[in-house]
DNA sequence: CGTGCACTTGACAAAAATCAAATTTTGTGG
DNA sequence: CCACAAAATTTGATTTTTGTCAAGTGCACG
């Protein structure tokens, strides 16, 4: 047990969300552990760890839902297919999430590993057993599923941005305040190709591409690599975030 | 208790949703009241009921939540303001459903009444503790927010979609599953005005108005008045809404 | 029976989709 | 480690759609 920190290293299930309830100043919120070490272990006996390589499809829109997942490391993209053959996103997943939402039984997207994925995996059944049982654990996965309704909300605010460098900028941010601690990064680790974050982001792939090379060459940001990007001039990146469309004012 | 129906007459708070676990076919899905009466009995106590003209200013945002509300009858709006003037409508939700939701402790959107909205009114604290007392009332709680969250990821869906008829299109026929039970209703009655239309489907007043003009001009639908809509072809109309983007596929 | 607000419509500019081609990366097998 | 093929990304040219601005029109409510 040398070495061990609680903080720093997962031992088992860990769900990571902002507290909606307590009530703070707005600012930078800060995404903290849920489950106590017990509730952790608790979960740990019905859970079973899971790898999937990069690129391979964890479950599929449409199959019957048996399991809700639990992402240990990695990261997935939630997609769904529209009736005609499109491809939209709705979700970028990380450590500490979960995935695996169903409606009559079935899911209701896809899942895509996006880098090798390491993740618990609940068969739904055990799981409701555990959760009637403790109601502190329940309260928890509350907590984490308001957390997932107000990102599908900022997503939502995202995609009703009318240029298409606004809509990157602000995925950018997200993408930003996920793996900084409240505080902002100015390096930002892009695990996803840009066609997902054209369907993510509600344009063609041409649109981002282009969007990107605005900023570059507006000296907002630089990319040493295609997967990494460098805020330069953070007030000028900020306020790109802001910019909409003024007929759509009250 | 002459006349008295279970189904029908709503005594006491009602949260309605699309069970995600039982397993069921695809098709037309149903919305059920998740309260057992004792339930509903059980959340009556803590609550209060109140009453809110049309246009009233339910909650705003940022303000402290200390309130979760369900509506029993009546339309409300969510909304957000950008950080420059722009209004973004993220719901629209109608009897059986839940509002209130909260970051840090404040409302992470403003709730406005579309029409005369009657609501229960539970206090955060007294809610928490009647959800930890009862884990199966906590359990409907997980399904409602499921429920939500399906609803807000549908929303992304349509505005990812390029085409404002599309987009419109998808709009209308969520609205018309909301008030049918699993058939389809010709009659859709639209309590929110156009430009409200507008900020939740993501573009411009002017858009959506051409859009309802094309729809109408095809034959595709009439509009006997302005807050009513009857679908007159429905092939085409099913058939606009899954127009897409080709360039959007994977 | 006005007056104001909600909605429609038109004309033009701007942004994005689309189609197509060039270019860079990445992965693979020698 | 290199050459090659396949995939991902950038870029260009063109067309379509939508945003914008502004001027009607009609309905609702006092």
């Amino acid at each position: 047990m040398k070495g061990f920190r609680t903080s720093s290293v997962a031992l088992g299930p860990s769900i990571r969300a902002v507290n909606p309830w307590a009530l703070g100043n707005p600012g930078p919120r800060e995404m903290q552990q849920l489950l106590s070490r017990e509730e952790s272990a608790q979960l740990a006996e019905i859970a079973s760890t899971v790898k999937f390589g990069k690129g391979a499809e964890i479950s599929h829109e449409g199959d019957p839902a048996d399991a809700i997942f639990n992402i240990t490391s990695g990261v997935i993209k939630a997609h769904m297919r529209g009736p005609r053959g499109t491809e939209h996103v709705s979700a970028f997943l990380f450590a500490g999430d979960l995935f695996g939402l169903a409606q009559d039984g079935r899911y209701v997207s896809s899942i895509t590993a996006l880098t090798p994925v390491t993740a618990y995996r609940f068969p739904i059944r055990a799981l409701a057993n555990r959760l009637s049982a403790n109601a502190t654990l329940e309260f928890h996965f509350i907590t984490k599923l308001c957390h997932e309704l107000r990102q599908a909300q900022r997503h939502s605010f995202l995609l009703a941005s009318n240029r298409t460098v606004t809509k990157l900028t602000i995925f950018l941010q997200m993408l930003q305040q996920l793996h900084s601690g409240g505080e902002l990064t100015k390096e930002i680790y892009l695990p996803m190709s840009r066609s997902d974050i054209a369907d993510y982001v509600g344009t063609s792939l041409a649109a981002i591409s282009r969007a990107f090379r605005t900023l570059r060459t507006l000296g907002i940001l630089r990319s040493p690599d295609r997967r990494h990007v460098e805020v330069l001039d953070n007030t000028a990146f900020e306020k790109l975030a802001c910019e909409v469309n003024p007929t759509h004012s009250a």
